[in-house]
DNA sequence: TTTTGTGCAAAAGTTTTGCAGATAT
DNA sequence: ATATCTGCAAAACTTTTGCACAAAA
């Protein structure tokens, strides 16, 4: 029988019906939106890609539904280059993010090396960084070297 | 004659003057409105602060001359905890922030303390951060405190 | 059956834009 | 004189909210 290793969404619906939600279609359709999304995505994109998959998705519920995933840990939310709030699937470890502001793409900092750079901050401040929160802003390599030779 | 030992709009204004702008009353507001502003603003607070001085300020004049002075290199903005942008006059050296999600102060970093901290995310990936866009949320040292205590 | 979620529609809040007239230089 | 800036008004966009109905448990 063809069935698959791991059922990727069974975890999250799990966790919405142990915490007394429901798991209704609409929250399968954004929690499998986000888990198809590599790297960031903003709440207005995401009812734009609701809608696109299914034209009877409406901004309300999409937002909505972020709120409670929210609130039940299964993704979280920085802010983009932009100032946006920008949603990605929990990961398994915390993880800051580089965004280069000439290009848009960004890279992930694994924890171990982000708490290396914010350690300090919590000795000299009593600073308990929120790394999934954490994104740094600057210009990546390729785009420097571009202006550096353009 | 009591004069000012230096004219704090003044160099605003040469600036804006020698790429060409103009040096208008609403500029002049808003770069002292910005000026009597430790912190930083968002820039609808901007727009009622703006109002509050003089009530004939129009939104669209505040935010055209934010990003004229933005152009110009006088004022900068951030993405506060919220996401939202906000402006703050151009400080005489690069500074981070430490934003408290919990009670909202916000802490500088002077830049070679971040430097220390973002140096080596350079070496790394050879990412240049923009220190002035590095705002940096967490738990302050009093909210965890209490936190701990409550 | 009861609680929770959805869809609709309307509103609130922020930011952008076109254009005619005013103003700085 | 002329390029720039302002004010107004309207629009675009994102996000929130109230309420009646639908659906999950």
């Amino acid at each position: 029988m063809a069935r698959l290793a791991v059922d990727p969404i069974g975890p999250a619906r799990d966790r919405v019906r142990a915490q007394g939600g429901r798991w209704t279609p609409q929250r399968q359709a954004l929690v499998e939106l986000l888990m198809g999304t590599p790297g960031h995505v903003t709440s207005a994109e995401l009812v734009d890609r609701a809608r696109a998959a299914d034209p009877t998705a409406t901004p309300s519920t999409v937002y909505r539904t972020l709120d409670a995933l929210e609130e039940l840990g299964l993704v979280r939310h920085s802010h983009g280059a932009d100032g946006r709030e920008e949603y990605h699937v929990m990961p398994a470890s915390a993880h800051a993010h580089l965004v280069c502001s000439t290009c848009g793409r960004t890279w992930e900092i694994e924890e171990g090396e982000a708490r290396e750079l914010t350690g300090r901050l919590s000795m000299r401040h009593g600073f308990a960084v929120d790394l999934e929160h954490l994104s740094i802003e600057g210009r990546c390599a390729d785009c420097a070297r571009e202006a550096g030779a353009g």
